[in-house]
RNA sequence: GCGCGCUUAGCUCAGCGGUAGAGCAUCACCUUGACAUGGUGGGGGUCAGUGGUUCGAUCCCACUAGCGCGCACCA
């Protein structure tokens, strides 16, 4: 093996190995475990929060898979609508083309050729990260068999009367020219103005002044809107306004929904531009007067003037108007919300189009249900409150996009504007009596894309089919996702679930946070601070990097500035780090915190960790290659019978950390057991033994079936995080070790209940420990190198302290760099030294020059002033009558030996400092 | 406006009703035959604040402050 691990060739040719075996599909043996990818978008590649969420089913999914269950992880990638439509508009555009220029069909072809780029090389960053999916099985949401199901999914509905067409007023984005679901929504905080115009009255003097923050949208006002209780207002209900610059009267309603105390309490009603004005406008059979084209510019509805200008430019000439009649009362600033487009980050505009909806409700009630019954949980479970929050009040869902890239609404039309959904063109002719001479036109829209991401479960398994894999694998085990999109995707699919195959798609809900940058911003191109995972893995030159960052920018002006941040934290670049190091720091990660910090050092810290594994194996592999490593007759230490005890502890808390998806805590015990306790502590102990003269062959072959052992069950332990360097040593090990199988993918998890606690090693362990402890800290704390080998004396050693010193001498010797100590006898007077305690014991260094009696008096008072504080804390504890009372009697008894301890510690370092001082002066 | 989350060592974060933990950073010592991507030791924290429950609170409860995030029709 070499002298430092390097990870970049063993990676690609296990990954390959591993794929060309076919050890990624379902054993079809055991109970079933079954997660599905949350599909990345084809819009480029993969990013940090991927490769986050890729690690922890991975993760999942080797553990379970080594568990002996029957492990599929579903595989796919999403088509994702809107976002992919504009990457490639945007690449046409660059190109000096545009979309129109090209026509639907060519657009549609090219959006596909981006989407195998796209798509190669998501599929080979999955490849590098080691994701065990069962790529035999890999799906695209707009594969012409996931179209079928989608269409499947629609006409069922439609026939069920739950999705329905209509006129409605839906959020348009003035921009893309297509229609977006409320979620799809964001509403931003603007500093705008609230005018207040005068509307004069019909048929008497004055004028009613109305406040509004859209003065465009006056002239499509239906009706001016009071409180009903308003005095000020009250005799005027019924009665009329003109309204300014459009020669129109406008009743003048009472409706509950005027707030009287805000503006002037009175409201210009536009009931085909606001969402509460339609509302209101509905109660009041008001009509609907659309004044605004799909490109929200002015339309005919409105008076010449006016007609053709933008949404701004007429707010711009409507004011002037106003103004120069002296209809314009005031003007006051005023924040406003102002609803823009996810994606496109264009103001949106409440417009009346022709969508289709679903009827949510009749979905939503089963899907609240199967949550409050716990037939799904959400991890962490206070996610559980957002999910209902949304649900109770969640509104019909908009489908239809004005888009070319997705899935085409099943719907045709004649010439009548009849409309006819069905499977297919022919299925609509046959069911609806229509012959070959009626021209149909299929429905332009497609449909949004969360939709057929709401069937991704069963669509992925077969359905409609009832195939095996559908009858096995669904209800799925778990679904991992952050919680920003749990009412795009998370809620949609328990809906459609339930609703297709009658039951939860998922049992469990893990919630994980969003991956942030080092600084908590979240990683964008935009920021310029956003990192492949696979510059992490392969690594990559500071030129190349700062390329990637800086090409494409949308905005230009912002390059200087991350190209500076960019040399500044990567001066030479990014190192190649391993895919295994990034995984384990990812897992690291994945706390129950809402936003995790990524930071290059914790990737390094790993990466420093699979070097001192890799090279903690070369030890053991040199020293139980040629040698009879079989446990028959072989006899087995204190520290042979400690470590594996350790090595149980371990096991349990990986259980633990798995059952609560606490893969952060599955890292760490690892990452303790491994470094602290497997390498600082076994591997040294074991020299002990197998570097002595005097040690029995069967103690030397105890030891090196422990070495090769405990890391063969280590390296099991540490696969499903880590699957690179654990196959790599095991393939090693495995012969040595006796290990069945052919790769460690296959092998069992190690479980905690067959290495048994150790319940009489661990304490004499300790002792050993805290010897070998005591020792060092003087020769730290003393500059005293740690291979100078001291003398040492003991005083008060009791017959465990003998009968310990006895056995476990050559530990001693050989970690704490000490000559075999000699036990004082009860009366016999010691020279100068300087003291360890353990337990009553004393560990005598005589100080011979080497140490200063004034260092060892200064750090005699620390010990004794920690005691003294911690003394004086117990003492009032256990001076306090209501605590023998009332606390649990292990806990008072245990305080009580503790306080015993302490003052004899206490006695004995204020004995020493007398002594030393005595010593000292004379 | 309603709701949720966070506040623990210089930094990033675990933790827990019963003596405060890790990694990094820092200081000192160490080229010891697995590893300098290393070893050994040290320093560093009134666990945001106030009040309550409790024998005992960093942990549970309430309130306050700061930060962050959802949801929301006030024109």
């Amino acid at each position: 093996m070499d002298k430092a691990y390097s990870p970049a060739e063993i990676e690609a040719r296990i990954y390959a190995w591993w794929e060309a075996s076919g050890f990624f599909a379902p054993s079809g043996r055991g109970p079933a475990f079954s997660i599905v990818i949350p599909p990345p978008n084809v819009t480029g590649t993969l990013h940090m929060g991927h490769a986050f969420q890729d690690t922890i089913m991975d993760a999942l999914s080797r553990f379970h898979r080594m568990r002996g269950f029957d492990t599929l992880w579903q595989p796919g990638t999403d088509h994702a609508g809107i976002a992919t439509q504009m990457v490639v508009e945007r690449q046409l555009n660059a190109a000096g083309q545009s979309r129109a220029e090209l026509g639907r069909e060519a657009f549609v072809e090219r959006v596909w050729q981006w989407k195998e780029t796209s798509g190669g090389m998501i599929a080979k960053q999955m490849r590098r990260l080691g994701a065990s999916v069962d790529w035999q099985r890999d799906v695209f949401t707009l594969d012409p068999a996931m179209s079928l199901k989608v269409t499947e999914v629609f006409v069922r509905l439609h026939e069920d009367g739950l999705i329905y067409r209509g006129k409605r007023l839906v959020n348009w984005d003035p921009v893309l020219k297509t229609a977006l679901s409320d979620l799809e929504v964001v509403a931003e905080e603007e500093q705008g103005s609230l005018w207040h115009l005068r509307y004069p009255l019909v048929e008497a003097s004055g004028y009613l002044v109305v406040a509004t923050t859209r003065p465009e949208t006056m002239l499509g006002d239906a009706a001016v809107a009071v409180h009903p209780d308003d005095e000020r207002y009250r005799h005027l209900i019924g009665r009329k306004v003109r309204l300014p610059l459009a020669d129109r009267e406008l009743p003048i309603v009472a409706d509950a929904y005027v707030d009287p105390a805000f503006g002037s309490g009175c409201v210009k009603i536009t009931p085909a531009h606001d969402f509460n004005d339609y509302e209101l406008g509905q109660r009041h059979n008001l009509p609907l007067i659309s004044i605004m084209t799909l490109d929200a510019a002015l339309n005919d509805s409105v008076p010449p003037a006016y007609r053709g200008l933008d949404r701004f430019a007429a707010r711009e000439k409507i004011l002037a108007d106003l103004d120069a009649r002296g209809l314009i009362e005031r003007i006051e600033p005023h924040k406003l919300t102002v609803p823009r487009g996810d994606r496109s980050n264009a103001i949106l505009e409440p417009l009346l189009t022709d969508q289709w909806f679903v009827d949510i409700k009749p979905l939503a009630a089963p899907a609240i249900r199967a949550v409050q019954e716990g037939r799904v949980r959400f991890v962490p479970e206070t996610w559980t409150g957002v999910y209902y929050d949304w649900m109770h009040k969640i509104r019909d869902w908009c489908i239809s996009r004005q888009l070319w890239w997705g899935h085409r609404i099943p719907a045709w039309y004649d010439a009548d504007g009849r409309c006819y959904v069905a499977r297919s063109e022919a299925e609509a002719r046959r069911v609806h009596g229509i012959d070959a001479s009626v021209a149909l036109r299929q429905d332009e829209d497609v449909l949004d894309t969360w939709f057929s991401s709401a069937l991704w479960p069963f669509s992925t398994l077969g359905w409609p089919e009832k195939t095996a894999a559908l009858r096995t694998y669904y209800p799925t085990s778990v679904l991992v996702t952050g919680f920003d999109i749990i009412f795009f995707w998370v809620a949609r699919m328990l809906m459609m679930g339930l609703k297709f195959m009658d039951d939860v798609p998922f049992r469990k809900v893990y919630i994980h946070g969003l991956i942030r940058d080092q600084d908590g911003q979240k990683m964008s191109k935009s920021k310029g601070n956003v990192i492949d995972p696979l510059d992490i893995v392969d690594g990559i030159s500071l030129q190349a990097l700062l390329e990637k960052r800086t090409a494409g920018l949308m905005q230009p002006q912002m390059k200087a500035g991350i190209e500076r941040a960019t040399r500044k934290q990567f001066p030479q670049g990014i190192a190649a780090y391993g895919t295994d190091a990034l995984r384990l720091c990812l897992a690291r990660l994945a706390t129950q915190s809402r936003d995790l910090r990524f930071d290059m050092a914790k990737v390094e810290e790993y990466r420093n960790f699979c070097n001192k594994l890799w090279n903690a194996a070369r030890f053991v592999l040199m020293n139980a290659e040629g040698h009879d490593l079989s446990p028959a007759g072989a006899e087995f230490s204190l520290a042979d019978r400690w470590i594996r005890s350790r090595l149980a502890g371990m096991l349990s808390r990986i259980d633990a950390g798995f059952a609560e998806y606490r893969l952060d805590m599955v890292a760490n015990a690892l990452y303790e057991f491994t470094w602290h306790e497997f390498c600082d502590w076994y591997v040294e102990l074991s020299k002990a033994v197998l570097q002595s003269d005097e040690a029995s062959a069967q103690a030397k072959r105890g030891t090196r079936h422990t070495l090769i052992n405990t890391l063969e069950i280590l390296l099991r332990a540490l696969h499903p995080l880590a699957p690179f360097i654990s196959e790599e040593i095991w393939q090693r090990v495995r012969v040595n070790a006796g290990a069945q199988g052919d790769t460690i993918m296959r092998t069992d998890f190690p479980s905690a209940s067959s290495v048994p606690v150790d319940a009489q090693a661990e304490p004499e362990m300790r002792w050993v420990m805290d010897f070998v402890l005591g020792v060092r800290q003087i020769k730290g704390e003393m500059d005293i190198p740690l291979n100078r080998k001291l003398e040492v004396l003991l005083q008060n050693a009791g017959p465990r302290d003998l009968g310990y010193l006895g056995r476990h001498l050559h530990y001693l010797v050989r970690l704490a760099g000490i000559e075999p100590p000699r036990a004082l006898a009860a009366a016999e007077v010691a020279p100068i030294c300087a003291v360890a305690l353990l337990g009553s014991m004393e560990i005598l260094v005589p100080m011979k020059g080497l140490i200063e009696p004034a260092a060892e008096l200064e750090r005699l008072a620390k010990r004794l002033r920690k005691a003294e504080i911690d003394l004086s804390k117990l003492e009032t504890k256990l001076g306090n009558s209501q605590f023998a009372k009332n606390a649990p009697p292990d806990i008072v008894a245990k305080d009580q030996q503790r306080l015993e301890e302490l003052r004899t510690e206490i006695g004995q370092l204020s004995a020493q400092t007398a002594r030393v001082r005595k010593l000292k002066d004379s």
